[in-house]
RNA sequence: GCGCCCGUAGCUCAGCUGGAUAGAGCGUCUGGCUACGAACCAGAAGGUCGGGAGUUCGAAUCUCUCCGGGCGCACCA
């Protein structure tokens, strides 16, 4: 609710300033540090007195004074060298945003423009670490906030099948374990260890067999190859490899709540021929070239800096800036088949993938690109053809990324090309205390930064479902030192719940540009600014509504806010109402975060929100005794506060993908 | 060398479309469970916002510069 009244007093203040002094001018607004001062403040009249040569605090007593009746605002104050101040209607505020939360969200139209989010993007070779799950949980929670903002999304997660890092464990499993097809689907089958895990330590394995004898990478060329052909035993094994894995890491999202609309493989980017039709594109307008001399001789590349002209040494550089697209041997580059994906994905390419229905964990299904799979409408949901994309991928990609937009832009189609996002984030290291703990060697050098990179390759890192487990482990623990009347479904739900709320809220209080170094005892804390402080308000709250309706049976909470007003007015009212207005304030204030958070596609911020909400009703219900107030008035108004804070805590918990158990 | 990110309390981090006394969590110390659940709350201590210069009525926030740390600039993905 706060939303529209901020930019109502912005549109009042700009179309005021434009007719009586002639001026065009960018009204900010913010929030005053006080109560007292009111809850939207606008510094506009020091950008004012500049232009007017005017004393600042006079122009605001002008604006104050005759500007008129804005919509929800009781009345604009001046304050300090020239601030206007906006009050509030209290009481009104509180009744709408009590409608607006009750209502139900309305549904998204399914013709509407789409927007797409890529996350996950789990090499299928090894399984998930935390690393991984920092992309999806961001990504998943930017998909819950577009979603709320009623956006129509598709959720794919993109398969590199056929790349390097399967080929590498095939490459383990046939030369370095000397283990048939049929020995690797026994050992799947088999799952003890599981099958996620074991592949783990056989790309350790190997990266250390291939460091040991470097002849042996000629290996890796040949299982590409074979990998590539898509036929043949070697195709088979990593086929088999790569969905097995996959259908590991669906597991592993799912405990978290994260899913997808697709899974687009690679394989498929190449059976399908995308490149080949994309490969035409840039070649038509001009947007590749090949290199005939230099390093890149022989090359088709991509001029990414405009030369600037006549200057050879300049070329030159321009020459070395451009970015490979197809390689000499003819075999075209990550980039390049992202290309070909991404002009998919805008629904550029006059090419669709065919797809199939996986299913995996007895029963549970979801879409996935397969050569032998169905064409799209044939029972297939339509996929592709966005307006928008957003790419959740790790910092350390900004320049591939960046070279995938200026691919689009090359080919004429700007507009696309600014609407294709990377949503970039840092990654989660390791503090050397955590890495001696899970019994790495950390040398001297290392042990003295305040992180150490996780590394699938040296097989360095927590895996996902590890953490998931010694936290549902801890959680579990807490439940039985409090509930010992839990049944034992009810124990396990509750802690599940609880370690995912930990988890999730972990890895989304930091913004995206930090790096997160990761450490037990911080993942492990279920006090103070985490997920589970959270989950507790919305059960306190929850735990205080029931006993109201058990000691008033009947009597419940008025149907509409109307009705409950006038005990608003009176108790909202300052100074006294101060504390309970400032928490109703916040309460409504939802919309604004959600906005901010899609703006600058920074989900912390809604974790943050989560964590003062939670925060200010945990002030609250200590100060204010709900269940015994003898005043009717002013504890129908305390009633009222305590469901709206929880419907606005749920709501936010579930846009971080948090469930808030009835009890805990 | 070029580009990007980071440097704020003992530790981990918010705050950065310039604005009114710089915030939180953890940790430390003190206090609060016979009132709706203490996974909680109240209070205290703790800060040259990396250094310097500039722009401005006003800078943690913008510009420049220096220092310290990280990442990227592959015929890998």
């Amino acid at each position: 609710m706060y939303q529209p009244i901020e930019k109502r007093v912005r549109a009042a203040l700009a179309a005021f300033i434009r007719a009586k002094y002639d001026v065009e001018i960018n009204v900010v607004t913010e929030r005053p540090p006080k109560i007292e001062m009111g809850e939207i403040a606008s510094p506009v009249c020091f950008e004012l007195a500049k232009r007017l040569k005017r004393a600042p605090r006079q122009i605001a007593q002008e604006i104050a004074s005759t500007i008129g009746k804005i919509d929800g605002v009781e009345r604009i104050e001046i304050a300090g060298g020239g601030y206007l101040n906006a009050f509030l209607d209290r009481a009104a505020f509180l009744t709408l945003t009590f409608a607006e939360s009750r209502r139900e969200p309305a549904s998204v139209s399914a013709d509407g423009p789409k927007t797409i989010v890529e996350h996950t993007a789990i090499n299928p070779n090894k399984a998930a670490h935390i690393g991984h799950l920092r992309n999806a949980v961001i990504g998943d929670t930017f998909v819950r906030l577009l979603r709320q903002t009623r956006r129509r999304v598709e959720v794919q997660n993109y398969i590199d099948n056929t790349g390097v890092q399967v080929a590498d464990v095939i490459l383990g499993f046939i030369h370095r374990e000397k283990l048939s097809l049929a020995d690797v689907r026994a050992l799947a089958a088999k799952n003890e260890p599981r099958f996620d895990y074991y592949c783990w330590d056989v790309y350790a394995r190997v990266t250390q067999y291939l460091a040991e004898d470097k002849t042996r990478l000629e290996l890796r060329g040949q299982v590409m190859k074979e990998i590539e052909a898509g036929h043949g035993p070697v195709a088979e094994m990593a086929e088999f490899v790569s969905k097995t894995i996959l259908q590991a890491h669906l597991k592993t999202m799912d405990r978290l709540g994260i899913d997808y609309d697709l899974l687009s493989r690679e394989s498929e980017v190449l059976g399908m021929k995308f490149w080949d039709a994309a490969f035409q594109m840039l070649r038509e307008r001009g947007a590749i070239r090949m290199a005939t001399s230099g390093k890149q001789a022989g090359c088709w590349i991509m001029p990414l800096n405009d030369a600037t002209e006549g200057d050879a040494e300049a070329a030159g550089d321009a020459e070395a800036d451009a970015k490979i697209i197809v390689r000499s041997n003819g075999t075209v580059t990550y980039v390049g088949k992202d290309i070909a994906y991404h002009l998919w994905k805008f629904g550029l390419l006059n090419k669709d993938f065919r797809y199939v229905q996986l299913s995996w964990d007895g029963g549970r299904t979801t879409w996935m690109t397969s050569m032998d799979g169905r064409n799209s409408g044939d029972g297939v949901p339509k996929f592709g053809n966005a307006q928008e994309v957003f790419n959740v991928i790790d910092s350390r990609q900004k320049y591939p990324q960046q070279v995938v937009r200026e691919g689009l832009r090359a080919l004429g189609f700007e507009k696309q090309a600014e609407h294709l996002v990377h949503i970039a984030y840092d990654v989660v290291g390791l503090t050397p205390r955590c890495a001696v703990e899970l019994g790495y060697t950390v040398t001297e050098e290392d042990a003295k930064r305040p992180y150490i990179e996780m590394s699938g390759r040296k097989g360095q890192g927590v895996k996902a479902d590890d953490l998931l487990d010694q936290m549902e482990k801890h959680a579990l623990a807490e439940v039985d030192a409090r509930h010992r009347d839990f049944s034992d479904v009810e124990r396990t739900t509750v802690a599940h719940a609880i370690a995912v709320g930990a988890l999730r809220y972990f890895l989304l209080k930091y913004t995206r540009s930090t790096i997160i170094a990761f450490d037990f005892k911080d993942a492990l804390s279920f006090e103070g600014e985490t997920g589970p402080y959270v989950q507790y308000a919305v059960v306190r709250a929850r735990s205080i509504e029931r006993k109201l309706t058990e000691s008033q049976p009947g009597q419940g909470l008025p149907a509409s806010a109307d009705e409950t007003e006038s005990e608003m007015r009176t108790f909202l009212a300052p100074p006294e109402g101060d504390d309970l207005w400032e928490l109703a304030l916040l309460a409504g204030s939802l919309d604004a975060r959600i906005e901010a958070a899609v703006n600058a596609q920074e989900p912390a911020f809604v974790a943050k929100y989560a964590f003062e909400l939670a925060q200010a009703f945990n002030v609250f219900y200590h100060k204010h005794h709900i269940v015994s107030e003898k005043n009717e008035g002013k504890k129908s108004v305390l009633w009222g506060l305590t469901s709206l804070v929880r419907r606005q805590l749920v709501v936010a918990l579930e846009l971080l993908g948090i469930q808030a158990p009835e009890k805990m």
